[in-house]
DNA sequence: GTGAAAGCGCTAACAG
DNA sequence: CTGTTAGCGCTTTCAC
C-alpha cells in the first residue's frame, strides 16, 4: 500500500555511484567531479528523492531542526497576532534555508519552564533556539542550552539577553520615545503608562524613552499614573477602568503593546467617553489588533516578521560557522503609525488643566 | 562539552535486563513482569531518560508525529485565534498521549497545497494529520493521505469529507439556525448574510440554518442581501461598507466568523452607525476578537480547544486501534453568546418598515 | 575523487 | 516472560 520512499541507495544505484557519493551532493561536499554531481542530481530528480531527516539526524549529521520559544500565560489567551507575525516570518526563512521551524508555547510563569525549553531542544535534536522576551534574558537558561551545544538567538532581548546571545529588535526605547513625542506634539501633558509584566525588559525600556521624551519636554508634562498590566486585553480594560475612576485623569494612555491599548479602548467606551477626544490611547507592536478596534490604534510599527526572519538568519549563520565572533544585536526600524485613536487635546481640556 | 544523552542500552544496562525489554516498558508493551518493569523505570528515572525519537521513527516504531493543517490565505493575515485555539486544545491533548504536534499553515489558493501538505507529512514521518476547511472536505487529498498510511481526521467536514473520514465539529446548520432566531426574537426582518469562501462548505451550513429560520419566521422575514466575504477583517469591513451606501439597509448583519463581523463593526463605526442601535451585527466563533471589539460581539460559540483536543483523541484512537469501524463525526456544542452588537430593532425603524 | 564499512538509538521479528 | 539479531536511512571515518 504504502508506496516506499526511495532512500539514498537508490540514488546511489541509479546514478551508478556510491552512497557516500551521493550524501556529498546531498549536503554540498567537495570532492565530487562536476559531472558526477550532475547526474547524481539528475536521479534524484528522476526518484524524487527526499533525504530522511529522522535518519540524517541519527546519523549525527545536524537535525536541521529550529524551535521558536514564545511564552504564554498559562490562562490567559496568547497574544497571537504577536507570536503568529514573529513565526511567519522565521517559518519562511526557514523554508528558504531548508530548516524546520517548531514552535512551542512555554508558561513563563511556570517553575519548570527552564526544564521545557531543555526538553523540546533535547528531544527534538534542535540546533537553533529562538527566544522570546522574557526568555530572551533569562541568562541562566542562555547558558543551558549553549551548554549542550545548540545555537541561541533572542527576540528584542533587554540588556541581559545581550551580553550572553546574538539578537534581533528594535530600538524600544527610542520607541517609547517617539510614541511619546507624538502625544506631546498632539498637547498632551497629562500622561499614563501601562506596562507589561516586569521581566519583559525591552517593554520596560519603552517606559524609559517616555521618561526622556518627558523630562525634554519640561516640567508640565507629567506621568500621572503607571499601571503595571500583563500585555492581555482584560489587564489592559481593567486597570483603564480603575484608572478612569479616579479624579483628574490623563489625557492619554501610553500602553506597552496593542492588546493593552485595545482593552484600554474597550473601558473608555464602556464609560462612554470620547475616544480620542476625552482620552488619547496608544498601543506598540502594530499587530492587527490595532486596526481591528474603533478607532483604529495609533501605535509603534515593530516589523515582527523581519525579525523573525532576521532570527533565523542569524541562527543559520552561526551554524554554518559564517557568522562568527561576538555577539551582536541587530536593530531594525519601528515607526509610530498615527491612526485615530490618539488626537488633540480638546480646547476646554487644555483649559481646565492651565 | 555535550554531555551524552543516556540511551536505550544504558538503560538496560543500568537495570540488569535486555534492551528489548526496556523497549517494551517504553512503549508499554506486555511481558514485562511488574517487578522487571519497576526495576526499568527506577533505571530511566535515575538515567533521566528519553527514548530519542528520531531513532524509534527511523526503526519502524511510530513517530508518534501528528500533525495540524491550517489553511492560510497568502495574503491575508491569518486567523490567528481561530487557528490557535484549535491548536492549544490538539497540543495539550498531544501532550497528555506523548504525541508531537506540527502546525503548518498550507495557502489554500495554491495549485499544489495537496501536494505540500503530503510532502509536509512525509517528510516529518506523520502517523497523523488533521485537516480544518477547506482542506477537510477535500477527498482527493484525503484518499492520498491515507493512501501513504496516515490517518486522517477533519475539523468541520462540511458533508464530502465525512464521508471518508473520521470528524469533529459543531452543527453548524444549527449555530446559523440558533443566531438567526435570536436575531428574530429580537425584531429583525430584514437580514443580511455574509458569506466566506466557497470551499468552506460548514461555514456555508451555516447560511442554510438561517433560511429555515426564516422559512419558519413567516414572509415578512427576508435576507436583503447575501454577501460573499473571505473570512478577513477586510472583507468584512469593504463589503459592509458597500451594503451601507445602499438604499434601505438591512437591521442586522450575520458574518460567518468573527473577524468579518469585526470588520463590519469598524464600517459602521465609520458611518456613525450606531451599534446595535441602527445596526445589528453578529459573528461566529467566539474567537477573542468578538470581545476585543466595541461593542462587543453577539456570536455563536465553537468550542475550538475541544475540538482540537477530540481530534487527537480520535487520531490516537485509530492510531493504537482502540477506534475502529466506520467514519465517525463527532459534533460538539455549540451556543449564542449574546453580547452587546445584536440588539432590538428600535421602535421607528420598525414602523418604518411596515 | 570515490567507495566500503561502521555505527547513530531504536523497534521488531524470532528464538529461547 | 526475556534476550538476540537484524536492520531503519543516513553521515562519517578511513582506505583506495
Amino acid at each position: 500500500m504504502t508506496a516506499r520512499r526511495p532512500t539514498i541507495d537508490d540514488v546511489a544505484r541509479q546514478s551508478g555511484v556510491g552512497r557516500t557519493t551521493v550524501s556529498r551532493v546531498l549536503n554540498g561536499g567537495p570532492n565530487v567531479r562536476d559531472e558526477v554531481r550532475e547526474r547524481v542530481l539528475k536521479a534524484m530528480e528522476a526518484l524524487n528523492y527526499q533525504a530522511n531527516p529522522q535518519a540524517r539526524s541519527l546519523a549525527g549529521g545536524g537535525s536541521r531542526m529550529l524551535a521558536l520559544i514564545l511564552a504564554s500565560d498559562l490562562e490567559a489567551e496568547p497574544n497571537s497576532f504577536y507570536a503568529s507575525a514573529l513565526e511567519l516570518g522565521a517559518l519562511r526563512e526557514c523554508l528558504a534555508l531548508g530548516y524546520q521551524l517548531l514552535t512551542r508555547h512555554v508558561p513563563q510563569q511556570s517553575p519548570d519552564r527552564r526544564q521545557q525549553v531543555l526538553e523540546l531542544m533535547t528531544s527534538q535534536r534542535c540546533e537553533g533556539l529562538i527566544l522570546t522576551p522574557p526568555f530572551a534574558d533569562d541568562v541562566v537558561l542562555i547558558e543551558e542550552i549553549r551548554r549542550s551545544g545548540c545555537k541561541v538567538v533572542t527576540i528584542s532581548p533587554g540588556g541581559p539577553g545581550r551580553a550572553v546571545a546574538d539578537g534581533v529588535g528594535i530600538d524600544d526605547e527610542a520607541g517609547g520615545y517617539d510614541v511619546t513625542r507624538h502625544l506631546l506634539d498632539l498637547g498632551h501633558r497629562r500622561l499614563a503608562f501601562m506596562s507589561g509584566i516586569a521581566g519583559h525588559l525591552s517593554a520596560e525600556q519603552r517606559f524609559d524613552g517616555l521618561r526622556r521624551a518627558l523630562r525634554e519636554a519640561g516640567p508640565d508634562a507629567e506621568v500621572v499614573d503607571l499601571l503595571r498590566g500583563d500585555f492581555t486585553f482584560r489587564s489592559g480594560s481593567v486597570l483603564t477602568a480603575r484608572l478612569l475612576d479616579q479624579p483628574n485623569p490623563p489625557t492619554a494612555l501610553i500602553c506597552a503593546n496593542d492588546d493593552m491599548a485595545a482593552g484600554a479602548l474597550s473601558a473608555a467606551h464602556s464609560r462612554g467617553l470620547d475616544v480620542p477626544g476625552q482620552l488619547s490611547i496608544t498601543g506598540f507592536d502594530d499587530t492587527p489588533v490595532s486596526e481591528i478596534v474603533w478607532p483604529p490604534l495609533t501605535t509603534v510599527h515593530q516589523p515582527l516578521k523581519a525579525m523573525g526572519r532576521e532570527a533565523v538568519l542569524v541562527l543559520a549563520g552561526r551554524l554554518t560557522g559564517t557568522m562568527r565572533g561576538d555577539w551582536r544585536f541587530r536593530t531594525l526600524p519601528h515607526t509610530v503609525v498615527p491612526r485615530a485613536s490618539a488626537g488633540q487635546v480638546l480646547p476646554q481640556l487644555a483649559t481646565a488643566i492651565a
